[in-house]
Parts: structure tokens; C-alpha cells; sequence
RNA sequence: UGGGCUAUCGCCAAACGGUAAGGCAACGGACUCUGACUCCGUCAUUUCAAGGUUCGAAUCCUUGUAGCCCAGCCA
């Protein structure tokens, strides 16, 4: 039965090729990559990435490799490897003894670009770079032909030579293959694959004064590991020509093949490692892992688990259609994973005080509360009950709408995991807001106590004036202007919403969230759910049944 | 204006010439020690548009339209 449901999901199309090419022997295994350049964080985008290349590899039995593509001195950092790593492994894709890096790969690259120009296939010009780009054409003109093309093959392997012994300065020569100067694609009018860069890299610092560019690099990167299917973004498709022309060219045996996707979006937050990146260094966010953002570590702080992160990839699909997600569809993902695994506390976010006038001052008593009504398997913890509660400002109304069944004069409700209380009058201030809300309490109710002459329509959570524990909260709104929508399109710059970023409130917990003097703030995932992001340790993240969220909590019926 | 790619519900996304899956969201209703969760139900006579081929078209052909990507010695 569930075998025969499990076949109705249909496969992506990135699979669909990949049984393709397995059925017609084009590869025996597959083996797929994840290659990012250590030159900022990873954000949610990455994960579909990672969790993709991971799960295929996984599905078909095959490998999985992590390489840094570090190609670009200029914006390396070693800083990067390490959060990436981090990041990677945090989200369950293991590369097992596979982690490689693209600059251990140089010698090899440049035997490669050798061999380029014995069979004539490559030359260095010694043109600038602004008078590449005029004689590269436009998108409409053709290009021109490079005036230095005509070299002969001894002097190109000379000069060549000499961009790696250090003879010119940066700029000074490059070394083009030799492709197409006409083509339609501009990616194949002669473009660069190696150029002179006078600069320390993070991982072979002064061994090399030449680099490779992507478009040579990333191929021959991909063949050396044996890697069969090169799963990257939509934006490198016109590069697939070049891609299939350099490992022909280097005549590879089973050369590798890649595979475009679309890339993920999602509605009203800041994808895209750039913006990140600007949000961060100019100190709009607390940094890479502000809760506002959706990089991994931000996510992670947030209480997102692994498991609702590769969930989410699996829901989202895999196509070549530009598209956004809705963010909810991301909610959905973390209530769905936390609601039977993490015990359900109570908190109260805006207080108001409800005595209980029939309750025997000083009196405390100790009542049983489950974890996880869901999942008994959780156990249970104390909760102490006094005269005096804090309970939700929203869940006391002086005078209800229809369908309201939460407390107002004269209705009962049960306090959750205590006894059922009829409200019998409230105090208010000078400006008309209600300070307290009596009640009395039936004893005969006791939650547990198997009680059943009666029933009550509404639960509400509480917490004892006393003994709760007093948190700072930290709320965050969406930083993205949701009329605007995320980026400006006339300039490229973010469309932020100037007056949500943080908002601090006092809540108040019940004492049994454990270390709670540890923490300093939660951060607010959606209704119903908080991560308790404390001081120096692991966020864990807690569940609410119903707690108010900034906005609403839920509708009232009209 | 050259080339590449993409258009299926508010949002993702299947369907590969045989009569529009599924998920999120939304909306009804049942249940409930939280109005959450769960459960049940509703939600594309139509696939960007217009023509054509066919017994039959989201799928094939034609002509349009819209969006994304490409003119780094970035990846």
C-alpha cells in the first residue's frame, strides 16, 4: 500500500535524466557535487542546492562530493570554509572523506590549458581588458577576431610559461580558447580561461600567480572527481556549450554532464548571497545569523531543524521555472517537523492578571502537565498553581462577540492542565483598560481528576504571577517590504520596511522551561511556536499550542 | 534588436497525444485540556494568447505575448 503511493510521486526531472543516462550506459553510477566559492554564507538557496546533489546521490546509491571552489584569490576567505562546513554538515549532507578544494587542482589545470594549445586550441593575448570586451561584440554584433590569435603554438607555450613564472603584471596577458568569435552565445567568442593574478590564495598562497577561470576550472574540477551529473543553476545553461567543448577538448573518458534548475526564491525575504552580504556589512542586521535573514545560520538560530529544512526542499519541487515560494509553505515545514518531537510549554506574551478570589492565599499547588499532549512519550513536568495567574490580555473580553468562548463575565473555562474558572468581574484602570479579571475556581475540576458533569468550550494557558519567569522577547518582523515586494527593480536595491525590525516585549514562562535564567530572547517562528535561542549554547526550540503572534493570533468569526 | 531558457489554481508542482495528481495557503464543517493539532469537505470544464493538425491536445505545428539569464581578466 505505501509502496504503491510512494510510486505515484513522480520523479523530478533531474532524475528523469539521470535514468536516462543510466539506462543507456552513458554512466554506471552517479556521483554529484556541491561547489560552492567560500566568499560569504550559506542561505536557504544553498540548501535546495546541497539537499538536491546530497539526495540524489543518495536515491541512485552513488557519492556525493563537497568542493570549495576557490578559483578567485580576490574573494576567498578561509573564514567562509569553515561556516560552510559547519552549515553543510549541520544539514545532514555527509560527503564522508570527499571534501575537496578547486585550487588543488591547479597543476592539473594548467597541464590541461598546455594541452589546449598544443592542439591549438588555446593562445594568450596580450589585449586589455577593455579592448576584450569591444572586439567580444555585443549581444547582437559578432566579435572580432583576437589580433594575437594567430601565434604560433611554441610562442603561446612560452608566454604561457611565463604568466606562471611571474613575468607579467596582472592584466598584462591572458590565455583565451580558441572557440568562435561569431558565435550567437558570447560565452564561446573566445573567452578567457586563465589570467595573471599577483595574489596570496587561502589555500596555495604564493605557488601560483595564474588562476583558472570558472568556465575551464569547473569542468575539468568535475572530471578529475568523477563526478557524472554537475547539478547548477539556471543562470549557467548558455555555459553548458563551453562546458561540453572543454571536456571534449581535454578528451575526458565519460565526461561529465551538467544540469540546470532554477533556482529557489522565496516571497518577502532577502535571498541572494549578495543582498545578504549587504545587509550585514552595512549593520542593517546583527549579522550572518540574524534571525531576519534565511542563511542557514540564521535559520538554525530560529529553531528551523534539519529535518524541516530538507523537508521543505522536498515540497518545493525541482523545475526550470523562475519562481518564488511562499514563506508559509517554510512554516509549515518546522510546526510539522517540532509538533510531536518537542514539549509544549506555556508563556504569556501580554499579560494580564486573573485572580482566583475563592483560592487559599499563599497556598501553592503542584500540578502535573504534560509535555506533549500528542506524544505522551515526552512525560510530563510540574507547574505550580496559585491564587494569583498571568493569562493572555486577548483571552479575557469585557464584552464577547458571538463564537467567542474564552473568558468573559460569567463563562467558564479551563485553565489548561488546572481547573475550569468562571469569571466573575474585573477591575479597571482610569483609562478605561481592564488591570485584573477575577474568577473562582471549582476544585471538583481538577484536570486528571476524570471530572466529566460538565464541559466548557475554551482552554486557555496561564502562569503563576509568582513563580514564572520573566523573558525578554525578541519579536521580528519582516524586513522586507511586503507592498514593494523584495528588490527594487530600478536599481537593484532592497525594498526594506523601515518600521519593523526588532521589537522587544516581556513575557512571562512557566518555570519548568529548562535553564531558563539561561536565555536572553526567543525568536518568534509563527504562531503556536518559539525557539529559545539561549546565551552561548544550541537554540531548542519550544512549542506553543496557541500563542499570540505579533499581529493576531487568529480571526474571530465575524 | 542576437542567443539561451521558462509560462499549468493565490504560491510551489505533476501530467511526456487518451480526457488537468499532490502539497502550501484559503474557506466550510466535525472533534478538541487552547480556536492549535487531527479529521472530513470545497477550491483549474481548463493549462500565457490566437489559430491549426488529430477521433482526441497542457502535451504536436504556426504566429504572437510576457518573464528570467548572457556583452567579468566573478562564480
Amino acid at each position: 500500500m505505501e509502496e504503491n503511493e510512494k510510486e505515484v510521486i513522480s520523479r523530478n526531472f533531474i532524475e528523469q535524466e539521470i535514468d536516462k543516462d543510466l539506462a543507456e550506459g552513458v554512466y554506471d553510477t552517479v556521483h554529484t557535487r556541491f561547489p560552492p566559492e567560500p566568499n560569504g554564507y550559506l542561505h536557504i538557496g544553498h540548501a535546495k542546492s546541497i539537499l538536491l546533489n546530497y539526495s540524489l546521490a543518495e536515491k541512485y546509491q552513488g557519492k556525493f562530493n563537497m568542493r570549495f571552489d576557490d578559483t578567485n584569490p580576490t574573494k576567498e576567505k578561509t573564514e567562509f570554509v569553515e561556516s560552510i562546513k559547519e552549515d553543510i554538515k549541520w544539514l545532514g549532507a555527509d560527503w564522508e572523506d570527499r571534501l575537496f578544494f578547486a585550487s588543488d587542482y591547479f597543476e592539473q589545470m594548467y597541464e590541461a590549458a598546455v594541452k589546449l594549445i598544443k592542439k591549438g586550441k588555446a593562445y594568450v593575448s596580450d589585449l586589455s581588458a577593455e579592448e576584450i570586451r569591444e572586439y567580444r561584440g555585443t549581444l547582437t554584433e559578432p566579435g572580432k577576431k583576437d589580433p594575437y590569435s594567430d601565434r604560433s603554438v611554441e610562442e603561446n607555450l612560452e608566454l604561457f610559461e611565463n604568466m606562471k613564472n611571474g613575468v607579467y603584471k596582472d592584466g598584462e596577458k591572458v590565455l583565451r580558447a580558441r572557440i568562435d568569435m561569431t558565435s550567437p552565445n558570447i560565452n564561446m567568442r573566445d573567452p578567457v580561461i586563465y589570467r595573471v593574478a599577483h595574489m596570496n590564495h587561502h589555500n596555495t598562497g604564493d605557488t601560483w600567480c595564474i588562476y583558472p577561470m570558472y568556465d575551464f576550472a569547473h569542468p575539468i574540477e568535475d572530471a578529475i572527481e568523477g563526478i557524472t551529473h554537475s547539478i547548477c543553476t539556471l543562470e549557467f545553461e548558455d555555459h553548458r556549450p563551453l562546458y561540453d567543448w572543454v571536456v571534449r577538448e581535454l578528451e575526458y573518458e565519460k565526461p561529465p554532464r551538467q544540469i540546470e534548475f532554477a533556482k529557489l526564491y522565496l516571497t518577502n525575504v532577502v535571498t541572494g548571497k549578495r543582498y545578504i552580504k549587504k545587509l550585514v556589512e552595512d549593520g542593517i542586521v546583527d549579522g550572518w545569523d540574524d534571525p531576519r535573514l534565511v542563511s542557514i545560520a540564521a535559520l538554525r538560530r530560529r529553531g528551523f531543524t534539519p529535518e524541516s529544512l530538507r523537508m521543505f526542499v522536498e515540497l518545493c519541487g525541482v523545475s526550470k521555472s523562475n519562481s518564488s515560494v511562499d514563506y508559509a509553505m517554510l512554516e509549515y515545514c518546522v510546526r510539522e517537523d517540532l509538533k510531536l518531537k518537542k514539549p509544549r510549554m506555556m508563556a504569556v506574551l501580554d499579560p494580564i492578571k486573573l485572580v482566583i478570589d475563592n483560592y487559599p492565599e499563599g497556598q501553592v499547588e503542584m500540578l502535573e502537565a504534560s509535555n506533549n499532549m500528542e506524544n505522551p512519550e515526552l512525560g510530563t513536568h510540574q507547574v505550580p498553581f496559585s491564587k494569583e495567574l498571568y493569562i493572555e490580555r486577548e483571552d479575557f473580553m469585557e464584552e464577547p462577540p458571538k463564537k467567542y468562548f474564552r473568558l468573559f463575565p460569567g463563562n467558564e473555562v479551563r485553565l489548561m492542565h488546572a481547573y475550569f474558572v468562571t469569571c466573575t468581574g474585573f477591575e479597571k484602570d482610569d483609562e478605561g483598560n481592564v488591570t485584573v479579571v477575577h474568577c473562582t475556581y471549582d476544585p471538583a475540576t481538577k484536570a486528571g481528576s476524570g471530572f466529566s458533569e460538565r464541559k466548557v468550550k475554551g482552554t486557555i494557558h496561564w502562569v503563576p504571577v509568582k513563580e514564572a519567569v520573566k523573558a525578554e522577547v525578541r519579536l521580528y518582523e519582516n524586513l522586507v517590504d511586503e507592498e514593494k515586494g523584495v528588490y527594487n527593480k530600478e536599481d537593484g536595491s532592497l525594498n526594506l520596511n523601515p518600521n519593523s525590525l526588532t521589537i522587544l516585549k516581556e513575557c512571562y514562562l512557566e518555570p519548568a522551561v529548562s535553564g531558563a535564567e539561561a536565555y536572553d530572547s526567543f525568536q518568534f517562528v509563527r504562531n503556536g511556536f518559539f525557539c529559545v535561542d539561549y546565551k552561548d549554547s544550541t537554540p531548542e526550540a519550544l512549542v506553543f499550542n496557541r500563542i499570540v503572534s505579533l499581529k493576531s493570533s487568529f480571526k474571530l468569526p465575524k
